[in-house]
DNA sequence: CGCACCCCCTGCCGGC
DNA sequence: TGCCGGCAGGGGGTGC
């Protein structure tokens, strides 16, 4: 589900409600996540004082009084919220913490492929991955034109490894190439200059529009404060097949590439 | 190296 | 109405 401007939303909206607050208490209701709840899980957290939530990639980064990180990936169904201290519990809260001002922040999950962890910052690096993050100013044009080089793997492949360009997923890579004019199954390495230098704006024109929307609510997706995005009524082409082209009319065609559905406009992109 | 195909798990939707 | 297959924003592993 969530993809970089989700996580990003959910970290620009808890970081300052978070910071400097204690958690108090605990409760794990389910360990059997992806990656299973560690054994000292409640106890690496209980009393900790929280810093300032950050993302990288995909990952939520909160650093811990005690020079610990808490992580958190929600996979595709994962929601963490903050709200009142009398949230009813609801089917699939596997953990439950209280802060030191009575509000409890809540990981909900129905899919468990998400994750939940206290590590030293020495195991983050390996946890998240080498993969740039999409909106590191450092990640240009140049970048991608020579990452692409002698690789036959498509540009959407390319694009959705997170080893690579790390927080993109399956609705912005879809939606940032048909901004590009590229079309999802060209060759990485046969995109021209222009062709990555166009990727790469329309990535960030993409990901700055999604964030400043809210992320988008496809089905299970919620901010810190459970509220919805609205960035999927901008959609040109994720979920659209059979729909006309917003720019040209031609019913938007889909198929797909490395194990997921991908849309695509034959005219516009090419 | 790249990909097809498994797995993890629940929920929802469309077809019959 | 009910059942069943297919699919879903995530990642990881294997084997060809």
């Amino acid at each position: 589900m969530p993809e970089l401007p989700e996580v990003e939303t959910i970290a620009r909206g808890l970081a300052p409600e978070l910071e400097g607050r204690t958690i108090t208490e605990v409760q794990v209701r389910e360990r059997r996540l992806r990656v299973p709840l560690a054994r000292d899980f409640a106890a690496r957290l209980r009393g900790r004082r929280l810093g300032r939530m950050t993302r990288t990639g995909k990952y939520l980064l909160t650093p811990l009084d005690d020079g610990r990180l808490w992580l958190v990936h929600l996979g595709m169904t994962g929601r963490l919220t903050l709200g009142g201290a009398h949230r009813l519990p609801l089917v699939h809260d596997h953990v439950a913490m209280t802060l030191d001002d009575g509000r409890l922040l809540v990981y909900n999950d129905p899919r468990r492929f998400g994750r939940l962890d206290v590590v030293r910052p020495a195991d983050v690096a390996r946890i998240v991955g080498p993969g740039v993050d999409a909106l590191d100013p450092s990640l240009d044009g140049a970048w991608l034109f020579a990452r692409s080089r002698a690789r036959r793997t498509s540009v959407k492949a390319l694009l959705m490894d997170q080893r690579q360009v790390a927080g993109l997923g399956n609705i912005y890579v879809n939606e940032l190439l048909f901004r590009a004019g590229v079309r999802p199954r060209r060759r990485a390495e046969r995109l021209s200059r222009a062709d990555c230098e166009r990727a790469i704006a329309a990535m960030r024109a993409v990901l700055d529009e999604a964030i400043s929307r809210g992320g988008s609510s496809i089905s299970d997706y919620r901010d810190g404060f459970d509220r919805a995005g609205s960035f999927q009524d901008d959609h040109a082409v994720y979920d659209r097949a059979g729909a006309p082209c917003r720019r040209c009319a031609t019913p938007i065609r889909t198929f797909v590439v490395v194990g997921r559905s991908t849309f695509y406009c034959p005219v516009c992109q090419v």
